[in-house]
RNA sequence: GUGUUCGUAGCUCAGCUGGAUAGAGCAACGGCCUUCUAAGCCGUGGGUCGGGGGUUCGAAUCCCUUCGAGCACGCCA
């Protein structure tokens, strides 16, 4: 479906060329005046210079030919240049109307659908979540969903890092404990016990200890580099050892993901490429692209249009060893070989932004991927304290991103509970609900390159632009529809009609026809927040509506239907959005 | 040092790729519930868009400069 500023765009651009001027100068905007007119066109201040001419006498000759217009209600020259509009109601409501009726609520499925990979997640195994991970996984499966949304495909990799340094600090930590485990006997030929020998509450203690450890006593250190070697040399004992820190730990953050609504396709991590490395890099020596410099193997990445100097990209360390861009760089091989991606979205923090640009140019260089392959990488900010410093424990520590969740789970339901109706059920379940909301539009509001302030009471108000304020919204359009079916109305037999009762009613119809060409601007930036601020908008807009109109006391049976299907057009273009961004409204709250 | 991002109301943030009088929310103040969820709605006050120059009919937005903050700059990830 046409876009209604589009439409709109049209009828003005055809009546720039029937007055003789550049139809592209007709190009309307949703005006930034709402007191003076609805929408607006500059053209003429623009055409001004090219035709020698005073805009306000180009806006006028405009505006002769557009008053036959059938989009527009009023048509206003105002100086110097300006074309105010008034959109025509009939025109307006026959356009929500067709969208109502439409697929997708009028956007439409891409000409060819493009397959991207969504590289979101990136935690360590044998390590708890922080809240650092927070804002990968949330903008990340936003992103995920809207590019699914739009027609597209994407598949999202959690990219675990299961396969340097850390391993070998928890295997050596683990080994010096329980020495006598068949893991650790290199003579031993049989089968691995098929349970591991630990917990996740175990590895939580081991790594942060061995870590710490490994900083302070060299013989240590060594040994954890020795296991390491070994295990990925592929030593029996050592890789049985390691599934099973994985297996414990991917179970562990399966279930923390699951708590934030957020689903991974392929669980895949660094050790996965480490077989196709050597082959990798001989592939980039034979290419004449990789070198020797201090003794390392790097690839030129500078270009000449650079304002700053980039280094080279660096593919094996001097002591033959490989590397973050070593593994990055080989999965993107991998990724190509087996899906043949248009393009990889990754998701981290923007510290790693110059070291993407080297990865990203060095694969293009290297023909790792195809010509018009995208690479794209987010980066985003740090999440802050309500002291603007990264957010931290109360003792200053790192904050776990299960604590943190529970937190404001418990505290939503200690809000809900009071005062209300419920089953403690249903108010646990509204909690959860409610809090991922707060959560999740606290985070996505913003701009994901920017720093934010985490601040949980504010994130969890009902009042003002948060997500439980917008789930408030959607719980009342569900409650009246709901009451309507109760009378034995049927909601989806109503239909849109050219009627429009005031001037909050054409508000509403004015955002909601807004609402392809917003998802159009979100997919091409991958901007969720712009479907945040649309949907308070459209939240806004809908309770002006609300107070002002009596909907289901309404006489006029005809009105009434009219009004109940714009009330569920509101709700599917709400839940739409909310779904983009990961989160669901419940019946009640 | 080089590069990069940013600086908008007391606080937290928008500002759609240059338009008219810079917008929200919180906080403050004043109204509106026998009526579909008042967890809501309506209204008031609050700003030299860090400073200075420039381009333009027109700048928070583009360019230069300056001050201030964050971040990154070859063997970490």
């Amino acid at each position: 479906m046409e876009k209604f500023l589009t439409e709109l765009g049209n009828a003005v651009a055809k009546a720039f060329k029937e007055a003789g001027y550049d139809e592209n100068l007709g190009k309307v905007t949703v005006s930034n005046r709402p007191d003076l007119c609805e929408y607006q066109c500059n053209g003429a201040m623009a055409g001004a210079k090219i035709y020698k001419k005073a805009p306000i006498a180009i806006a006028n000759d405009v505006c002769e030919i557009l008053k036959n217009s059938e989009a527009f209600s009023t048509v206003e020259v105002c100086p110097p240049g300006f074309i105010n509009l008034n959109v025509n109601d009939k025109f307006l409501a026959d356009y929500i109307s067709k969208m109502a009726e439409a697929d997708k609520l009028g956007i439409e499925n891409p000409k060819e659908s493009k397959r991207f990979i969504i590289d979101y997640g990136g935690p360590n195994v044998a390590k708890p979540l922080h809240v650092g991970h927070l804002r990968s996984a949330v903008i990340g499966e936003s992103i995920k969903r809207i590019i699914r949304y739009m027609g597209h495909e994407a598949i999202g990799d959690i990219h675990l890092g299961d396969w340097g340094l850390q391993m070998g600090l928890v295997i050596a930590a683990f080994k010096e404990a329980n020495p006598d485990l068949v893991y650790f006997n290199d003579d031993y030929t049989g089968d691995y016990p098929e349970e591991a020998p630990f917990t996740v509450a175990d590895l939580e203690e081991i790594y942060p200890k061995a870590s710490a450890r490994s900083k302070e006593d060299a013989a240590f250190k060594d040994e954890a580099m020795a296991c390491t070697k070994k295990l990925q040399d592929g030593v029996r004992g050592y890789r049985a050892l390691w599934k099973h820190i994985i297996n414990v730990s991917v179970t562990d953050l399966k279930k923390n993901y699951d708590n934030l609504n957020v689903e991974f396709d392929l669980w895949k991590g660094e050790s996965d490429v480490h077989d196709v490395i050597p082959g990798m890099v001989k592939y980039l020596k034979d290419g004449g692209y990789a070198y020797l410099s201090d003794g390392a193997l790097v690839v030129d990445v500078k270009e000449e249009t650079d304002t700053k100097e980039i280094p080279p990209c660096m593919i094996l360390k001097s002591d033959g060893a490989s590397l973050y861009n070593t593994t990055d760089l080989a999965t993107i091989q991998e990724r190509v070989k087996e899906y043949d991606p248009d393009g990889i979205i990754y998701l981290t923090d923007k510290r790693q932004e110059l070291y993407f640009e080297q990865v990203f140019r060095c694969a293009r260089k290297t023909g790792l991927v195809k010509e018009g392959t995208k690479l794209v990488h987010i980066g985003f900010g740090t999440v802050n304290g309500t002291d603007g410093k990264p957010f931290k424990t109360r003792d200053g520590g790192v904050m776990r991103l299960e604590y943190l969740i529970k937190d404001i789970n418990d505290k939503m339901y200690e809000k809900i509970s009071t005062g209300r109706e419920m089953s403690e059920e249903e108010a646990k379940k509204v909690a959860k609900m409610v809090a991922l909301s707060a959560i999740k539009y606290g985070d996505l509001s913003n701009q994901a390159s920017k720093d934010y302030i985490f601040d949980t009471e504010r994130f969890m108000s009902f009042e003002g632009d948060t997500g439980p304020y917008l789930l408030y919204t959607v719980v009342r359009i569900k409650s009246i529809l709901k009451k309507f079916t109760e009378n034995g109305g049927n909601p989806e037999e109503c239909r849109i009609t050219s009627e429009i009762s005031n001037a909050s009613h054409k508000n509403l119809l004015m955002k909601l026809s807004a609402y392809n060409e917003m998802m159009e601007g979100v997919f091409e930036e991958l901007a969720p927040h712009r479907i945040c601020s649309y949907l308070y908008d459209l939240a806004n807009i809908f309770n002006s509506f609300y107070h002002e109109t009596k909907i289901l006391s309404e006489e006029n049976e005809e009105l009434k239907k009219n009004y109940i299907a714009l009330l569920n057009l509101t709700l599917r273009v709400s839940k739409d959005c909310m779904d983009c961004l990961g989160f669901e409204a419940p019946e009640r709250m």
